[in-house]
DNA sequence: CTGAATCCTCCGCGATACTG
DNA sequence: CAGTATCGCGGAGGATTCAG
């Protein structure tokens, strides 16, 4: 993940758009919002509306803008019903489900050392 | 990880305590630099300057903050040598080791599928 | 070299209103 | 209900400076 240095040599150039590529994707996807989404989808079917009423927090804009980010990427997949009032349903895609495994992995991650880390903000802020 | 309804029951007041408490640290771990930062001191350990150097686009000011951030949480151990001029050294703890391994999954994610996201990319932009 | 603090700019993001 | 567009503000974050 870490990038390559940039040695000028023109036999890099695909290694450094590969690259930078990798960096994009990376930092479209390390983000609180999208991570949150991934996560509350999970293996389920969800409509906007239903999205943005489990997601504490979220805006209407920061959810459209990051459901359009991941459909782009292909991680979510978008499917709507030519119905008034509209219809639009969303679940993961198999690269979001992959995805997915390594938020969870993060999930865990948290609640095994929340503990942990309350103890050491806690040191910490004296 | 999803955060659980909100009753007013006071009985309920520990668990949504620890729940966002959990969110805070979603929050502060699910970004782009903190978990560059991660990735790159790895098992390693680096001065500030050798972490400017390698993250390559991070400011100054950002890594500081991160850094600070991180070692807040426990998550990295910061080493002062009292020597002029100053030589600061920065290594993962274990909670910070735990971390990492989720995100080299999400870097080993990306790396799988950076071709498939490619093309829905270029198919999303038509 | 590390890091805090100040200033200043820009844009992320929320609020709102409008379409279909 | 889902989505886009506009506007406006507060804060994120870059550049710079100073200190130890």
């Amino acid at each position: 993940m870490v990038t390559k240095q940039f040695t000028g040599l023109p036999e890099d150039s695909d290694l450094r758009r590969a690259d930078s590529l990798a960096r994009e994707i990376f930092s479209d996807v390390a983000n609180k919002w999208a991570l949150l989404i991934i996560e509350t989808v999970a293996d389920r079917t969800l409509r906007f509306s239903e999205l943005r009423d489990e997601i504490d927090g979220i805006s209407h804009k920061m959810l459209t803008q990051n459901l359009r980010m991941l459909e782009r990427n292909g991680l979510v997949e978008r499917r709507v019903y030519p119905v008034v009032p509209p219809k639009v349903e969303y679940t993961l895609s198999e690269s979001g489900r992959a995805l997915r495994a390594t938020v969870d992995a993060m999930c865990e991650w948290t609640h095994l050392y929340i503990r942990h880390i309350d103890d050491a903000r806690r040191r910490f802020d004296e």
